[in-house]
RNA sequence: GCCGCCGUGGCUCAGCUGGCAGAGCGGGUGACUUGUAAUCACCAGGUCGCGGGUUCAAAUCCCGCCGGCGGCUCCA
């Protein structure tokens, strides 16, 4: 809303013709002695609260300018933006009945008017006010600080221990994600590793040119990360889902749409189109939903799978919460949704897809002992399907965070995550499923069943190895741990950029070490620069390329190559072995089986690499 | 969003009781032709995050903004 505010020895107007907003308006105007005019242009995202505020504002400088009348003077041409005639009238009609102790006139509005002002010309005879609406905060974000949760931890033989009563020796980091879940913490006066991992190698950056939390990628974080999407695709699709694409923003005053925006705690990006105004997804729920109401659908078609990789899902994240690749505004999300018949055939699915991402971790280079375990749920789920949960606590033989609710305030009535604890003992979500109960119903999502009557089926929502950019940092502490346990840090071979580094002994082996390096069936590159070997072999460690092969001399008269094999060294002792091609191509094989390959887009001779930082 | 700390060549940082903007790495040129974690020399490179203010004089002091890190809170 914007207010012009002007203290007048009079003001006078005369109201002329109608336009198409006019409301009803007997007379022909009005003139008002010693007033405060406030000409008002009210605009889009106005509302009641905005309306107070307002009416705060106006009675403040009636008191300050020692004003007794007080004229509200709809005046359109104070905005570019302003809100349609039904709000405007009635924040108008506010305004005008809230503002007491005053003599409050309001002209019409939608008539064309003329007027004549006398301002009065003293310091705060002529003010302007510009009153924006907080910031729309969802029911669902705001639901979630009046949830009461009960917090146990659920055994592996299917007991239910209060966390309080539960002995966490040898189970440090379900302690710490427990406590971190649970409680306050203390101050961490250090830059995450992951995001000194990050500019160091060359993957990625903050782009400060965007929006905080949006990063941009160099060729080799944009391979990793074409890599992981191109994995967790091929499982998604594997698993039976067809992949789709739906758009990324959706109207914001969709009455469907809208009513899930109430139910999930996140706040969106707003987007101004032509007529409409648009968020952007938080997620593929949005357009696999919609795709799925206009479908025709079977039981014979249960359980049904569509996926999407979101490149991008947005979230407007409060600022203090973004962190390097750990949580961002702007990310890529495998996200999979199931359509299954009823609640059975929903746990059944559950546990199949827990089980999944499990592998899908785990083939990435995540292992069950990198993550914990959280099972949120509510009392009456937990009181129904105990044996069902003892079976999801048995399957990875640990014990899990297990949060509890009265009721349910979410969408869901059973969720679980994998939760990445990282070197600043921080947890973040990694993979999750949910069972909801509310969406298909509310965006009229059916199947017909085998006695021809339409239902309404549930829907579990699957991201099956969480966001990536998650996963690489996630990789990234990782590292960080093998550096803490003395190990050298590194990437899983089949996600190394540069996977075979040949470095010539010296310029006369250079040839060679280009021809070797067409043999090599991997991501390969030649150290042709004028460096000294020794330079060329720290510039390699640095860079974590698991295998660094030289030759010269010897190698060359061998018919073999000198590697170093990088998982098998430390800082004081490097492993090295005489290997034929064969073999290394062998060895690089058995690391990268079943993963997708790309070439490295960066040129093969390191001389003509530029630097990205 | 709120609170605290931080922001100097491409990178890492020194300079900060106000007084000529520095180093190492990286880059360019030349020498060297190297056997497993940094070869040597020379050269180029800076609106000291941005905008105001104080001062004869500001990287240095003050205010505002932007960005980063940490905390509050929450998630993929």
């Amino acid at each position: 809303m914007k207010l012009l505010l002007i203290h007048a020895d009079y003001m006078e107007y005369e109201v002329k013709e109608k336009t198409k907003f006019a409301e009803d308006y007997q007379g022909t105007g009005d003139r008002v002695e010693e007033v405060l005019v406030a000409f008002v242009s009210v605009e889009k995202g106005d509302n009641e609260d905005v309306a107070k505020k307002a009416v705060e504002e106006i009675k403040d400088v009636a008191e300050k300018v020692g004003s007794k009348r007080i004229l509200i003077y709809p005046y359109a041409h104070l905005s570019p933006n302003l809100a349609d005639p039904e709000t405007a009238i009635k924040i108008l009609k506010i305004l005008e009945s809230e503002i007491k102790d005053f003599e409050v006139k309001r002209a019409p509005f939608g008539w064309y008017k003329s007027f004549r002002i006398s301002c009065k010309g003293h310091p705060l005879s002529e003010l302007s006010r510009e009153i924006k609406a907080e910031e729309e905060v969802t029911k669902a974000l705001k639901d979630e600080k009046e949830i009461v949760s009960f917090w146990f931890i659920l055994k592996p033989d299917g007991e239910l221990v209060k966390v309080k009563e539960f002995n966490f020796e040898g189970y440090e980091n379900l302690r710490k994600f427990a406590k971190y879940e649970m409680e306050k913490r203390r101050a961490v006066d250090t830059i995450p590793a992951h995001v000194e991992f990050m500019k160091r190698l060359e993957l990625a950056d903050y782009e400060g040119a965007s929006d905080s939390g949006h990063i941009r990628y160099y060729p080799k974080g944009r391979l990793i990360k074409s890599l992981l999407e191109r994995f967790v695709t091929q499982k998604c699709i594997e698993y039976g889902a067809m992949e789709v694409e739906t758009p990324i923003m959706y109207d914001r005053n969709h009455p469907t749409l809208r009513r899930y925006l109430e139910r999930f705690p996140a706040r969106q990006y707003i987007l101004s189109g032509d007529k409409r105004e648009f968020f952007m997804r938080f997620a593929a729920c949005f357009g696999q939903f919609l795709m799925l109401a206009d479908s025709t659908i079977s039981y014979r078609n249960l359980p049904l799978r569509i996926y999407e990789l979101t490149r991008y899902s947005f979230r407007k994240e409060q600022r203090g919460e973004l962190v390097g690749l750990r949580r961002l505004r702007a990310f890529t999300m495998p996200d999979m949704h199931t359509i299954v018949k009823d609640m059975e055939q929903a746990m059944e699915e559950f546990l199949k897809q827990y089980k999944l991402s499990v592998e899908v971790l785990k083939e990435i280079g995540i292992e069950p002992e990198d993550y914990e375990v959280a099972i949120r749920v509510t009392k009456d789920f937990y009181e129904q399907n105990k044996d069902f949960l003892k079976k999801i606590a048995g399957f990875l033989g640990k014990p899990i965070l297990l949060e509890m609710w009265d009721s349910r305030f979410f969408y869901f009535v059973l969720k679980f995550e994998f939760n990445f604890v990282d070197s600043l003992d921080k947890a973040s979500a990694l993979s999750t499923v949910q069972i909801d109960v509310e969406n298909a119903e509310r965006y009229g999502i059916k199947y017909v069943d085998v006695d021809g009557e339409k239902k309404t089926p549930l829907i579990l929502h699957c991201s099956v190895s969480g966001a990536i950019e998650r996963v690489m940092y996630a990789l990234l502490e990782k590292a960080k741990f093998m550096m803490d346990r003395g190990k050298l840090p590194m990437l899983p071979v089949w996600l190394s950029p540069t996977q075979v580094r040949i470095i010539p002994v010296s310029e006369r082996f250079l040839d060679k070490a280009k021809e070797v390096a067409e043999k090599i069936e991997a991501r390969v590159d030649v150290d042709d620069r004028d460096e000294t070997l020794n330079k060329k072999i720290r510039d390699a460690s640095m860079e974590w390329i698991p295998y660094i092969a030289v030759i010269g001399e010897k190698e060359v008269q061998e018919g073999k190559l000198s590697v170093t094999i990088r998982s098998e060294s430390d800082l004081k002792e490097q492993k090295r072995v005489m290997m034929s091609i064969e073999e290394l191509n062998e060895r690089l094989r058995r690391d990268c089986e079943g993963k997708p390959f790309m070439p490295l887009t960066l040129p093969k001779l390191l001389s003509l690499r530029p630097s990205f930082r």
